[in-house]
DNA sequence: CTCTAATATGTAAGGGCTTACAAAGGAGAA
DNA sequence: TTCTCCTTTGTAAGCCCTTACATATTAGAG
């Protein structure tokens, strides 16, 4: 069943069943309606393959998704393909591990003649960037939680930098001056959450000490050993804070375990954290709102609005157990 | 840069081109080098609009995900996208929350001309089989963790029913014969949990009784609530288990409040379960395995062989703290 | 009841690829 | 050298739409 077939069936030219098919107004009430029913009454549904050679569009964005990404992510990325779809876009998935190239990844997307490109729950590093430009000379790019300067791509993120200082300060004010700061990686959110910590340091006239920046593997029982072994080498701390809450958890059990008993705050605000107990603080980075935004700031781009190649929400912090202590 | 671009500067024609686009083996070698230097000197990539019109075959794969499930399937949805990329399948995305519209959901996809179909985290009702039958005309169906009986399904299924019998038969072992089980809606995942719990009791010769079968939104305030109200009404148990993590660790958490300790049991052994202290025994229905087999199959299936419509891998019990008391 | 100006519809040319069929080229045999 | 018979390559007809442009219809004005 093809549009010959309902144009012969309404005795009208393709053409005309083309315009009902995109909405076009001039049409006759009477030739539409006629079209549409025999439409319904056939089953028929245009070929988004013939629509896109036509048109040059697929309809389609690529969503790049870290797989390794805490699993708190999975709720996001149906926010985005709710909020595409809403603006009538598929979502074409491809997801990376963190060992796969992300270049490549990226690249593969944008032939897949993708209308735009969005990058979610990532950790981007600087090497990305040449992938991002190329990738963003042949659709528009989108990235969450990220700040990237390159023409053609965009971002939204959360201030998770001043958030993380916001949270050295109040840490200060309790008399919490050692500060242990687990991550998982030069990322480039990690970098920001970094600078966001020494900032709060700077601030109260102090300067952190790299020697308690701590890059960790995000599973659990590597923060546990990592907890561990700071311990055995006497490095003091008297609260932590993870980039994830998965980093947060580890160290919160570990802590547990040794029955030692400080302040632990994760990154991300997860389901995990209002799950687990005692519960766990964390900096909420809202984000669904972030990928709402960036789903629909891609959108708009798409329709040929000018949009700000730069878009900043402030992040929070979800006060819980593990918090004031 | 198109097919005849392509051909234009190598002197030949975009037949050829064609040929070793795919691979044909009737194209001399010296010419396919050169035809396949020049692709990559350009950069060029193929349309895959104008592919899928030539062939009919778009090379995508529909994967509709139930957005509401507990978010351990996540991985799940990267294993599902990476096995079909290994096949040469792109994923196109579908989320479907429990509010939402199934078999509308299904049909749009099954109209996006997708080469198949993949139904994943679902809670499928009866009402659903008419909508699959509708699109299984269109493109083969593949639905993981149900069992569903429509020409042009193909189901792949972890045996909880078993397990769950297995489960209760343990129980009743160590003298606990009131088991309670939380199940979070009538879907056909389910019913089959549902009749796994009545097999357990019935192969120890007693019936299970319908007071202590409790439906319970899948939320873990609801459940506390649940639980709590049950104490109340002095319905008396002396085991729980969930169709999902989430809800065993809701009853958990509440039983730990008020004082309370006795096995707790989940279902698809979540990251979630190793997360939480203690920490939740779960049934493992082994998602991954299940969405690399489910998506394999698809795969097969698209490729013209013979595939049995309903595939079974056993499931099996991941014991931990919450189980041996 | 014309004539003009909208408005509604039709025609035909792509869009980039696949593929059946036709044609040309080359190798080996006579 | 000429004649088959493969092998390699080319031609052209789709696949199913969109859309610029041409044409037909209609309404309103005169």
């Amino acid at each position: 069943m093809n549009i010959y077939d309902i144009a012969k069936q309404c005795e009208v030219s393709i053409a005309t069943v083309s315009r009902v098919l995109n909405g076009s107004d001039k049409v006759r009430p009477a030739t539409r309606d006629k079209i549409l029913a025999v439409m319904k009454e056939n089953n028929y549904s245009p070929s988004s393959m013939a629509r896109g050679l036509g048109t040059g569009y697929t309809r389609m964005v690529g969503v790049l998704w870290d797989s390794d990404t805490d699993s708190h992510f999975a709720p996001a990325i149906a926010l985005i393909e709710q909020t595409l779809r809403q603006q009538g876009m598929s979502t074409l998935l491809r997801t990376v591990s963190a060992t796969e190239d992300k270049q490549k990844a990226l690249s593969e997307l944008a032939q897949q003649g993708v209308d735009g490109i969005l990058v979610a729950g990532f950790g981007l590093t600087d090497e990305d960037e040449a992938a991002l430009y190329t990738a963003a000379s042949r659709a528009p790019v989108m990235v969450v939680g990220a700040n990237i300067n390159v023409p053609g791509v965009y971002c939204v993120q959360c201030d998770e930098r001043r958030a993380i200082a916001g949270l050295v300060a109040d840490l200060f004010l309790r008399q919490r001056r050692n500060i242990l700061l687990l991550h998982d990686g030069d990322t480039l959110s990690n970098r920001e959450k970094v600078e966001g910590y020494r900032e709060g340091y700077a601030a109260a006239g102090y300067t952190a000490e790299d020697s308690r920046i701590i890059q960790v593997e995000p599973r659990l029982d590597a923060v546990n050993t990592c907890i561990k072994q700071l311990l055995m080498q006497r490095v003091s701390f008297d609260a932590v804070i993870g980039t994830t809450d998965m980093l947060a958890l580890g160290a919160q059990k570990a802590l547990q375990r040794t029955g030692l008993s400080m302040p632990v705050i994760g990154c991300n605000n997860s389901p995990l954290a209002q799950c687990v107990t005692p519960e766990l603080s964390s900096i909420d980075n809202h984000a669904e709102t972030l990928c709402v935004t960036a789903a629909e700031l891609l959108c708009r781009c798409l329709q040929g609005e000018e949009v700000s190649p730069y878009t900043v929400i402030p992040a929070d912090l979800a006060e819980r157990d593990t918090f004031r202590r």
